[in-house]
DNA sequence: ACCGTAAACTTTACACTGTAAACTAAAACC
DNA sequence: GGTTTTAGTTTACAGTGTAAAGTTTACGGT
């Protein structure tokens, strides 16, 4: 009685496939059914809607994007260079892979469901990630502040300059090679503790 | 003949209004419309499509950053308090006008026009301020690096740390007080050119 | 063998979206 | 007074997500 031969992972590949080759906005049910060969309302047996099918895809790129940080923690033995790697590596992760890393970390808010609690839990795994090592490479100094705190600062700025890359929002003056060195660079300053305003 | 008193003025009432109230998503041609009390394809005599009519708003929301900025420069005469107050007053604008910084800076670009190049010189006048400062409050120190790349990793940090901000990304452990403080200490290390790696 | 039920779909339909094309009424000009 | 222009409206099309109901197929039990 079953039609197709594992019609949800036929669904996922072609959602992907419409999602790396055309971005996100062009993502619809329709389209993912016409090229799967069912209807639109099939999905609905395997997706509650399409917000959870895109959290499929999100769910593979944060699975993606971790095994990637996980590497650059075997490849290198010292806790700086394993920061500075992750870092380089984040900015790489997002500037080729640009249509999962709008889905990740850019898809409008209000417009769709948050990513399920439950998770986002294995997602943030990542960050934890940043501020353990953040946390070694500053070796024995003082954790006078919070080191998620500081995690999160180096988010910010490799996740704003991801987004302004992605957006052509970079001077056209800078090359991506210069923007991305750099921005490793003004990473790697955060390893020295910030210090804290008047 | 005029059947409404100056309709183009409006439709960006309305059209701003939906916005701020809403979000984004909850802007299209017949809300506005039936706001305004006209017809969705009257807005078309005024704009030529919906996103340049979300263009007019971004560019007043590029006013209003503008301005604020401007007043940052004015309130103070030290070159790194300037500096300073500029990124506190670039988060705070993000914080307490959502709406308008989404449409701003995060609007999803594969789904839209890109802002009008003549109008983007406009906006780029924001950018140019911080580099400007950027530059004096570094004093005589060598300008070894372009001031346009390490302003952009500055914008980078702000506008990462502003799109995590909004997007709730942010751990709720860490106050908004804190992160934006945080934040702003964050780009005041940046006053210190950044060494550049090997 | 037959009947009931459940699984795996399809069909149809609704309420939205942006916007192109054609039509209309009123004012302005010669 | 007739013509053109302005400022709209009406209608229509192609697309969206998705709810609800209908259909076909397979299986389990008696």
């Amino acid at each position: 009685m079953a039609k197709y031969d594992n019609l949800r992972e036929q669904i996922l590949e072609q959602t992907r496939h419409l999602l790396v080759e055309n971005g996100y906005s062009h993502v619809s049910m329709r389209k993912v059914a016409n090229l799967v060969g069912c209807t639109p309302t099939a999905i609905y047996l395997y997706f509650e809607n399409k917000d959870a099918l895109i959290h499929a895809l999100i769910e593979e790129g944060m699975d993606s994007l971790h095994q990637k940080i996980e590497e650059c923690l075997a490849s290198e033995s010292n806790s700086a260079a394993q920061f500075k790697l992750m870092c380089s590596s984040f900015l790489e992760y997002g500037f080729t892979n640009p249509e999962y890393y709008v889905i990740m970390f850019q898809l409008p808010t209000d417009e769709m469901a948050p990513f399920p609690a439950e998770k986002y839990r294995r997602a943030r795994r990542n960050l934890q990630q940043f501020a353990d090592v953040l946390h070694k490479a500053r070796g024995e100094q003082q954790p006078l502040l919070d080191p998620l705190v500081d995690a999160t600062m180096v988010w910010s700025l490799l996740h704003g300059a991801t987004s302004l890359y992605l957006a052509q929002r970079i001077d056209t003056r800078i090359s991506r090679d210069v923007f991305a060195t750099r921005t490793v660079d003004c990473a790697m300053s955060m390893l020295n503790p910030i210090q804290q305003s008047s």
